[in-house]
DNA sequence: GTGCAGGGTGTAAACGATTGCAGATTCTAG
DNA sequence: CTAGAATCTGCAATCGTTTACACCCTGCAC
């Protein structure tokens, strides 16, 4: 491999000038300038990063971590930060921590290593050596954004919709067509975004006294299909379903189908994330869709603005979120109908 | 941010003995070990991994391209990988190429700077500047392996399935229901994977003198949707479809129900690699499962052998498939009952 | 002819670790 | 008591860049 002492040996040249032919072309001469990029070529050579890296101390590396790559709302919104990423040069590291807080930690601990110049978490825990990082650094201004959750008590700049108001609408939807027991199957109730969510349906349900049975999953297809199952062998089940998150909706969709009931028409479901799944399940899936590509790209920006420097304290974003309704809610049968 | 000599100097050692702590930790002895670590305790100090890589010629980071990391089936390699990478002790760098070249291009440029140890790209192409890696290293001996697709030509060591034979096994399931006209949906042709199952489900037709119509897919959900339309809407439509994935499979479930054509009853469909959604449809999919994960966690462990060193040149690896039997295949109509 | 501006280049000191080699110390055995 | 082994530690070179600073030169104004 060759090294830039032997581009400059070549070129017959400092190295000094070699560098500056890399990152700044123009100050140097034009002759001196085609001469060095000719050595270049004819050797193959390509700078070592590392040395750089140590010189410079910025690795142009930034780290996500995900609580679950496979979860394609997870990948979408990785996705999406990758592209920002790459569009501005820095390379992506992922730590997949299946929930796990000792390999959040792990990873956290690789930018205390410089491995990566900030850190992007979408989980809801921030860990406790970033934590430590933050606490060191002006307030804001530690290389370390959150996307999807928001938790003011972190501290940390976030990027994500509003929760409590994107389930107030879909509660609000179910409302309108006239259901009066709604079940709710949440997300792992340790994640601010699933309390978020939680809160706006339970103000929507106290404004019109719906009843609400609350039911707690995990993001699953499993967990989702399991607490539909269970809600709809009640006596009485609800007349409709909020999911927080399609996978469960998608869950919910093959239970009912497994006990013969039909959606809409005995039970009404709505999901959460409006992945790419939901227009294609049968029936096409009434959700709420998130920016996913967006929440991605304005995580990255912000961190990136953290990096260079920000001279305003970077503040956390609100995006839009939408309902889109599709074929799997309707009135209640009542409402159609006399029983 | 303290360095390893500001540890040294407190713990009245030199700079070498706080390395081998950290290294080798029993070959310095017990007293002074106790007191480095103190003083690492007390500084907080991180070594820089930056540092580390340039003077070790290592940087203990895999690089991972893949054509779509939002792909169910990808993103669960991708989990594979990163999981058997991180037990192992390396970082993933992942690149979502989106098919481009040019963005593969420089993703292995990666690998030249020294970014990353070695390359995995799940994509069929093998970028210019890790072929010519390839070139100037013991054949199969460069740190660049792929998965799924298998390419001798490229002379890349792989990890996948037998996918001629995956293809030809599910064009015998629908044979052997008795249909006679069956439509395919590829993936593009331009990656062996398309075309070694095409070739597979064209040796098991011409043993039974069975009707192919093959229509070109890209993987989306989109694309099955729209060349299953097209199927369905020929005057003889085929009595099953067998697509290359399972996302097109989806799309083509949801043709059928919007041309209300019944499934299985109008018409059969297979998908292919078993994503999680596959028994969460309307029907359940039949479809051939590939181990995603052990693709992921054989394709890292291919890697690291040949980054060890591998004494034998590590040779490609075929893993089994099976073909799981759900409720989107039947026999044909005719088979059934009197037309 | 002198002074000065400014472009172009080189010198050499970092950056922060790892590690071969050798010296110092302690232990073991004869 | 001593040779030699075993154990522990330190010296200093090295990895391959980047960049502050100084220098040289040319051209221009006066």
């Amino acid at each position: 491999m060759p090294t830039i002492h032997d581009v400059a040996r070549r070129a017959r040249v400092s190295t000094a000038t070699v560098s500056r032919v890399l990152s700044r072309p123009h100050v140097v001469a034009t002759g001196t300038r085609r001469r060095v990029l000719q050595a270049i070529e004819q050797l193959g050579y390509t700078p070592n990063s590392a040395a750089a890296n140590l010189r410079t101390r910025r690795s142009r590396k930034i780290l996500v971590t995900v609580p679950d790559i496979a979860n394609p709302f997870f990948s979408l919104i990785l996705q999406g930060i990758e592209d920002a990423a790459q569009a501005r040069g820095y390379a992506v590291l992922v730590g997949d921590t299946q929930h796990d807080e000792q390999r959040e930690e792990r990873y956290a601990q690789m930018l205390m290593r410089k491995e990566a110049d900030g850190l992007i978490f979408l989980g809801h825990r921030l860990p406790a050596s970033a934590a430590g990082l933050i606490d060191t650094t002006a307030p804001g201004l530690a290389p370390v954004v959150n996307g999807c959750e928001f938790s003011p008590r972190l501290g940390v700049p976030s990027v994500h919709i509003d929760n409590a108001k994107a389930a107030g609408e879909a509660t609000a939807h179910l409302q309108g067509l006239g259901h009066q027991r709604i079940g709710i199957i949440t997300g792992p109730l340790a994640s601010p975004l699933s309390r978020d969510r939680l809160r706006g349906v339970r103000a929507a349900a106290t404004k019109r006294r719906t009843s609400l049975t609350v039911m707690q999953g995990d993001f699953s297809l499993a967990s989702g299909s399991r607490a539909a199952e269970v809600l709809l062998r009640q006596p009485k089940p609800p007349t409709a379903l909020f999911c927080f998150n399609d996978e469960m909706a998608m869950g919910a969709l093959e239970a009912a189908r497994r006990l013969e009931r039909s959606v809409p028409g005995d039970m009404s479901i709505v999901g959460f994330d409006d992945i790419r799944f939901a227009r294609y399940t049968d029936p096409p899936l009434t959700t709420i869709a998130q920016p996913m590509r967006e929440i991605g790209e304005g995580v990255v920006q912000l961190l990136l603005e953290i990096l260079a420097g920000a001279s305003v304290r970077p503040a956390s974003i609100t995006l839009p979120h939408a309902l889109m309704l599709r074929q799997s809610t309707a009135p209640p049968r009542g409402r159609r109908r006399a029983p």
